[in-house]
DNA sequence: GCTCAAAGCTACTGTCATTAGCCACGCTCG
DNA sequence: CGAGCGTGGCTAATGACAGTAGCTTTGAGC
């Protein structure tokens, strides 16, 4: 039997990908090992099982939406970036259903979890954005979570076909960025 | 052996609580069996299957939500029939997230599918909202696509727990709903 | 009281996650 | 170069579930 070659980091990559094939609910194993050319319990030897996958998953997909949303805001302020930042994020979300979905519903199991620091990550992309705008100290997390509950809400009901299809999706979107740009501006 | 009495309603219902307990990934064809006093086949004399089940279960919920938005509303106009509404949902939402969760990632088949209907009903509730805001009519669509990422986005974020304790979450909302209305209110 | 469709049950199959326990590969160190 | 050994792979088996087949019983309508 030669071996595969294989390590933690590759199989959690590959489990991403296959779950932004499939989705995540039709992410089995089995399905899993064949794509890494692998039986089913050798998985085993590299993730504790499903559920540490998901999380694995889940902090991957964090970090690169971080990742992504860092660095399109690079170079910009006020306006630009939020909007850059939002496209950022759904462009993501859309490009990886999967893996995102696998951050939905699992709660960090401690200060030091992986999940937390990337989900913290992702959080401080959008904080830069929010400096460009004159928001009250005492405002910041509720302008986060505003902002956060805007672009995840719109990407989770776009890319699980939650929007009928009268109206042009892009569309609403660029007018949701400046509707939020109008509201932070007149803070 | 006697007649338990189930019709499909009763079971959905029995699924709809039986979620909200237990987690809508944890609701088994056996549990549900078990809560409603009956041996698991003969479940499927009532609904076809757990994908049935759980599309029935996410129907059931978007006509509650709908019901629950739209008399909160009644009576009220601009400012306070969102703050109404927005409130209404988050309670649902939290009230209930087992049934509300079953409502993600499931797509209406047709256009007589009962979970298309009640998500236009739904749809109906927040437009007249709407309604007491001066929004012309080519942004009605792009409104309520904001309203419903917001709502959905704030309420499914703080049901899986994805804020951090740093900030109260109730006070959050009611920022979120503000801004909200300010926005609309600028148009 | 008879009929019969509906609603329940037992038994069974197939899929999946997970564990136990075995074995070969290939690196390290003498 | 060869022995030792940890790691990563494998087969086999278990247990939870979804779903199906086919039998039995109930009870409503005649």
């Amino acid at each position: 039997m030669p071996r595969a070659g294989l390590d933690p980091a590759a199989v959690v990559a590959a489990g991403a990908a296959l779950a932004d094939e499939v989705g995540i609910a039709r992410l089995t194993m089995g399905l899993l090992a064949e794509r890494v050319g692998v039986r089913t319990p050798s998985l085993y030897k590299h993730v504790a099982g499903q559920n540490d996958l998901n999380r694995r998953i889940a902090a991957l997909a964090l970090n690169e939406a971080a990742d992504a949303v860092g660095s399109a805001v690079q170079g910009y302020a006020g306006r630009d970036a939020l909007g850059a930042a939002a496209r950022a994020f759904r462009a993501f979300v859309l490009e990886h259903p999967g893996r995102y979905a696998a951050t939905i519903g699992v709660e960090p199991t401690g200060p030091d979890d992986p999940m937390a620091a990337a989900g913290q990550r992702l959080l401080g992309a959008f904080t830069a954005v929010l400096r460009g705008y004159e928001v009250a100290e005492s405002d910041v997390n509720h302008a986060l979570r505003l902002l956060r509950s805007l672009c995840h809400g719109f990407a989770t009901l776009q890319s699980a076909g939650g929007f009928q299809w009268s109206t042009d999706v892009d569309e609403s979107f660029e007018w949701l960025i400046r509707f939020a740009d109008r509201g932070l501006r007149a803070m």
